[in-house]
DNA sequence: GGGACCACTTGACCCGGATCAAAACGCCGG
DNA sequence: CCGGCGTTTTGATCCGGGTCAAGTGGTCCC
């Protein structure tokens, strides 16, 4: 049970296998809006210009670290990438998991900083989009300019969800169900994950123990909401998990 | 003790007067942006064609409401606001306080509805900015389209940092020092705050219960770093307060 | 002046989840 | 096959902050 059964290995069939013919990756947060009301060949076409694509990092590896200047923002193309903060007193905040056609660095712009770690999971590969030269496009090109503003929105939004003051069961099944969601979209199953992280990670993003995320796993797997193998987490009974994390999730 | 002690007095005088004098107010979100690196004249005319003043709004009603079309953005141009978003359980979850200058509903675009409600804890004045108008705008004026872009990347930091898990003290010392720094950039005192919003709300906001926003704010002052007359809060050591609040506001 | 109402404070108690400690389960190299 | 190490699980205990309840004070209105 490893090659056949892993549902996490990047990139999914229907990605090109490379990005030099003329379209982006299907999951990819740029590729996807461009293509929202119409085909936009152009923004397409000028985005490919400006697009670098990274050699791959390997799990560990720092994509960009705290302080550095932000120049500019990654696609994650194949791969897993945590982001995550240090604070003076040494702890580690953990601020997102991002997939493949996630975008990473958008957050260093207000104080020209990376305010952030980005750290690989496991074998990664990114689009590099020079700043700079994607503000100028999207001065040109509306469709970029709206991609920008709604990706930004989005994390704004995504980011009052995990300051709400939720149990650790809520917030644990609201965790599990976006990743879920977030699978699908990219063709993979919505129902058997695999979690590419340590429990510690999640238990840190989620602000909880390693040890609550372990008790309430087995909790949930006890009450034949899932299924834990391992890091790989079948879902059992997606509704009443939605149910669980109505409060989170709702909108 | 109220109209001359009375720090909230807003506009202040710095302010004009009225929106029509060919200049923004001096704390605007906006205003201040645009002139950073060159006072772009022809950037400032042209947002003060399509800005719009709105009538008073009155403490309790709403700006905008939760799932309401997502049409325009505003400034708080006198008085104050919150932001909230009441979940399936009905309780509610306080997202941010706005002064003036300060800008609200970027949070919509992303869904194109409005994630949450706007409302009123004085008599507020707002301005108001067709979005669709505003983005036509940003492509033709890099200065518009930066300030956005910067202005939803600081939301995007300052609400990672509400999620951060800090400790009572800690939350509240940031609370009190966040606020201190809004209000020092708009010309009042940086030690002298009045709170106009009720404990329930500050507990809210940083998601404690009433009870302990109390219990911690007569802990600070009995330790000497604030004094409280009701909603009137002295800072009386800033360095400890900073100290207390080190973590959280880290940057 | 008195009562109703609201915001706030204070005290007593409780509970969810953190912390501490130790065992179980891989996984890898020798 | 064995020993070492990191990850995960499980159990026991503790504590910060929530909850409940009562009391205080201010304001408004009759």
């Amino acid at each position: 049970m490893s090659a056949p059964g892993n549902i996490l290995r990047w990139p999914s069939p229907q990605d090109p296998g490379d990005g030099d013919d003329q379209r982006f990756c299907s999951t990819c947060a740029f590729g996807r809006v461009c293509m929202v009301g119409g085909y936009d060949k152009r923004a397409l076409e000028e985005l490919h210009c400006l697009v670098e694509h990274t050699a791959p990092i390997h799990a560990g590896e720092e994509a960009f670290r705290y302080g550095e200047p932000f120049a500019a923002i990654y696609a994650v193309r194949a791969g897993m990438v945590k982001t995550r903060r240090i604070d003076e007193q040494g702890r580690e905040q953990i601020l997102g998991f991002f997939l493949p056609g996630e975008l990473i660095g958008l957050n260093g712009l207000y104080t020209a900083r990376y305010p952030c770690d980005a750290i690989a999971l496991d074998t990664v590969t990114l689009c590099r989009f020079s700043f700079p030269q994607l503000s100028v496009l999207a001065t040109r090109l509306p469709g970029i300019q709206e991609t920008l503003f709604k990706l930004m929105s989005k994390d704004i939004v995504n980011a009052a969800l995990l300051g709400g003051d939720y149990s650790a069961d809520e917030r644990l099944a609201a965790f599990l169900l976006n990743l879920s969601e977030r699978f699908a979209d990219r063709g993979y199953s919505a129902t058997r994950l695999h979690l590419m992280m340590p429990r510690a990670d999640i238990a840190n993003y989620l602000r909880l123990a390693p040890e609550t995320v372990s008790r309430v796993l087995r909790r949930f797997q006890d009450d034949g909401l899932i299924a834990v193998d391992k890091r790989e987490v079948t879902i059992t009974s997606m509704d009443r998990l939605k149910h669980l994390a109505r409060c989170v999730l709702q909108q």
